[in-house]
DNA sequence: CGTAAAACTTTTTTT
DNA sequence: AAGTTTTACG
């Protein structure tokens, strides 16, 4: 008997076959972390490797923990120094030891979006470049998906054959990265750029690595873009272990630079490969596998496949319509609320998936209505909060006084006077001078023409000195603290005594715990506690990160965040045409798009072990105004004997087969998924499922005349109207009775 | 220099 | 609707 009697045969053909390089399949819920571990295990306890010697590259801090803890249970105590890591942490600690090689500090500072952002900005102004025109966030990508493809901003300028925008472009990509190099910051992507560039630069470090990495196995192959790829092929080129676990299924990250290539062209690059593929999953029902399986197969590009499963049945897909996003968020908590009281779930047992963060709040109110616990992963990061971010900077300052953006951004935080004037003329002369803004700040009293801010300026230099050099005997928790008291941040803030002000106090508190449980954890793994390393940690975590399992609370997310996740209740909500899929794919010349967004859709299903609900809406308030929308043509490609649309089965059933046995044609589709829940039933005389005019329309009532819609308010039965009218005055109406009429302007 | 009001923009998804 | 950025004024 040995832990690998319990795999199936192709799992133990992929764990026991450990040399050469190899391409696992892995179909969602095939087990294929099973598969990892096992791995992990059977080259250290049968092939005697040292755990030294293996590398496993995960997608999030959440996978590599819990990789880390499956491989500790399954090879004990030996298994410590397995390096599980993403890609970016692992390039980080390679980075943190080699990078002055390539002209870097070794405490780098790491640049999130909303440095990049304003560092983008900074040089558009600089270089003239009209941000109206050069959008910051398409800058961004455009550099982003450049650095994905290990493109150098010369590359760029020589490919574009002198069109005159990628120029431009790559005119900002140039002094995008000489700024970083100044500030001795590295952006995500520089993080796997550089560390390529390090391997290719440095022989002698490339060899050392090599040698260190004897196995290596990156899971979420599908999701890798060419400078990853190129990165675990220049590592694993000397014994060529390499194994690659995928699915190109659930390629979600194109728009990251994921390059499915990758995946498909890998016995392209690998001839001597071996390929392995996982079909049996052990996660869903079969009637959510065959859902899953219909809705995949209307892609082209993919390798051919169909999940099957030994599970029972279970119950069909759930499908309701709602008259609005309202309606679908109280069905959907109801929903869960009603199942946990009857006893079948746990809140934790269920979580519920959309296309954008944005959707999340109306869950969210609902929730905080039912008095549901929940929780919302993702949407505005904790450390990218105005308090956080500006106490970060403090910290960022006094780790690495060459981050301009840092020093500048908490120049004036709190007041000290130095308003944009001074900034810009200390700014020039540390152009002028090739310096640092922290360096031109040091030396103010050379800068001509600062008058009375002189003095204001030389105390906060004073203030940054005593700061740093007391960094060398605080933990991070004292310089924190010492920063928060000697500001008086927190003091400002209690003296606005708003809620608004209290929230951010609480969290600030939460970053003092933050950098407690960071000293606690490095303590833990025997590793050095260092400002560089704690700053480090914040910028590359994600907020799913932080989900445990067995905590009792409804999660919500994004499809994308839920990739790799899965829980026995699943409601994907928004499954309308132009929310999902979105309506940049829908009206996308590329057919590609429109394949993403149905990988995307696989990917949420196939998170679903037991039930599956799945709703969406006719009418939306989106950015403010109302929109409606068709069922999403995701729904319609699940086979109607898949879908429960919850209907009174009794008399609804035998007229409902007849419709949907018809023909499936589109107009009939339509038909077939009109029924509102059960529940709106008897409302559904007397209510209206939308009305046709809003708050500040102008509407004509039969007996009182025109007037201006001011209020609508959504009662049980009806809504209630309030209208101000031109010669009656304010009246309160339900819009049942009285049949308002909207004019037009 | 700092605040408040007004105008303008936003369209995924994340390490 | 909500957030950010610009503008006006004290």
């Amino acid at each position: 008997m040995s832990i690998y009697d319990s795999l199936n045969e192709q799992q133990r053909e992929a764990v026991f076959n450990t040399e050469g390089p190899l391409l696992i399949l892995a179909g969602a819920g095939s087990g294929k972390t099973r598969v990892l571990t096992h791995r992990i295990a059977y080259l250290i306890e049968e092939k005697k490797v040292n755990p030294w010697n293996i590398l496993a590259i995960t997608f999030t801090n959440k996978a590599a923990q819990e990789m880390r803890e499956r491989v500790d249970r399954l090879a004990g105590g030996d298994a410590g120094s397995v390096w599980v890591s993403t890609f970016h942490s692992a390039c980080v600690r390679i980075l943190r030891r080699h990078i002055d090689r390539l002209g870097f500090e070794n405490n780098f500072t790491i640049y999130d979006t909303d440095d990049q952002k304003s560092l983008i900005k900074d040089i558009c102004t600089r270089l003239n470049v009209d941000t109206r025109v050069y959008k910051e966030k398409a800058l961004m990508s455009q550099i982003s998906r450049a650095k994905d493809e290990l493109i150098t901003p010369d590359q760029m300028e020589t490919n574009g054959a002198g069109d005159y925008n990628v120029r431009k472009v790559a005119a900002v990509y140039r002094e995008y990265q000489a700024q970083l190099c100044r500030n001795n910051a590295l952006d995500f992507d520089d993080l796997i750029g550089k560390t390529v560039e390090l391997f290719q630069n440095c022989g002698d470090v490339l060899e050392s690595w090599q040698h260190r990495f004897r196995y290596i196995m990156v899971d979420e192959y599908q999701d890798t873009n060419t400078a990853q790829f190129r990165l675990v092929s220049l590592l694993a080129s000397r014994y060529e272990n390499l194994c690659v676990v995928g699915d190109d299924d659930q390629s979600i990250y194109s728009f990251r630079g994921a390059n499915i290539g990758n995946i498909l062209g890998f016995e392209r690059v690998f001839p001597n490969a071996r390929v392995i593929r996982l079909e049996q999953n052990y996660r869903s029902t079969q009637n959510i596998l065959n859902a899953a399986n219909e809705v995949i197969s209307n892609n082209t590009e993919r390798k051919p496949k169909r999940l099957w499963t030994e599970n029972e049945e279970g119950s069909r897909v759930q499908f309701r319509q709602f008259a609005n996003g309202f309606e679908e968020a109280e069905y959907v908590v109801g929903d869960i609320a009603a199942a946990r009281r009857e006893g079948r779930c746990r809140y934790g047992d269920c979580a519920v998936l959309y296309r954008t963060n944005a959707q999340s709040r109306l869950f969210e109110e609902k929730c905080l209505l039912a008095n549901i616990p929940y929780r919302i992963i993702g949407g505005v990061n904790f450390y990218a909060r105005k308090e956080i971010k500006d106490l970060l900077c403090y910290l960022k300052t006094v780790d690495n006084a060459r981050d301009d953006l840092a020093v500048r951004r908490i120049i004036n935080v709190p007041k000290r006077g130095i308003g944009a004037a001074t900034i810009a003329k200390i700014q020039d002369y540390a152009e002028l001078m090739n310096i640092s803004f922290y360096d031109a700040v040091r030396v103010a009293e050379e800068i001509p023409s600062l008058g009375r801010s002189l003095g204001k300026i030389n105390q906060f230099a004073e203030f940054i000195q005593m700061l740093r050099s007391k960094a060398e005997h605080y933990s991070v928790r004292e310089l924190l603290e010492e920063i928060i008291d000697l500001t008086g941040y927190v003091t400002e803030l209690k003296a606005e005594d708003t809620d608004e002000a209290r929230s951010r106090i609480e969290n600030i508190d939460e970053l003092i715990s933050k950098t407690v449980s960071y000293q606690e954890a490095m303590e833990e793994m025997g590793r050095q506690v260092t400002l560089s390393g704690f700053l480090e940690e914040i910028a590359l975590v994600a907020d799913i990160d932080s989900v445990e399992d067995g905590q009792d609370y409804v999660l919500f997310m994004t499809l994308h965040s839920a990739k790799g996740l899965e829980f026995p209740r699943v409601y994907l909500a928004g499954m309308d045409d132009g929310i999902f899929p979105g309506s940049l794919s829908i009206f996308s010349d590329n057919p590609s798009d429109m394949e993403e967004e149905r990988r995307l859709c696989y990917v949420g299903i196939t998170r679903a072990e037991k039930e599956l609900t799945l709703t969406s809406a006719r009418q939306r308030l989106v950015r403010g105004e109302n929109r409606f929308y068709k069922v999403s043509r995701f729904v319609e490609e699940i086979p109607r004997e898949l879908v429960d649309l919850g209907r009174k089965i009794t008399e609804k059933k035998p007229k409902l087969e007849n419709v949907i046995s018809a023909k499936s044609s589109y107009g009939q589709m339509k038909i077939s998924f009109r029924p509102t829940p059960l529940e709106k039933k008897d409302f559904k005389v007397t209510k209206a499922d939308s009305l046709d005019y809003g708050v500040g329309d102008t509407v004509r009532h039969v007996k009182f005349g025109v007037g201006v819609v001011k209020n609508i308010v959504e009662g049980g039965r009806d809504y209630e109207v309030t209208v101000e009218f031109d010669r009656a005055g304010v009246k309160k109406m339900f819009a049942g009775f009285a049949k308002l009429k909207k004019i037009q302007d």
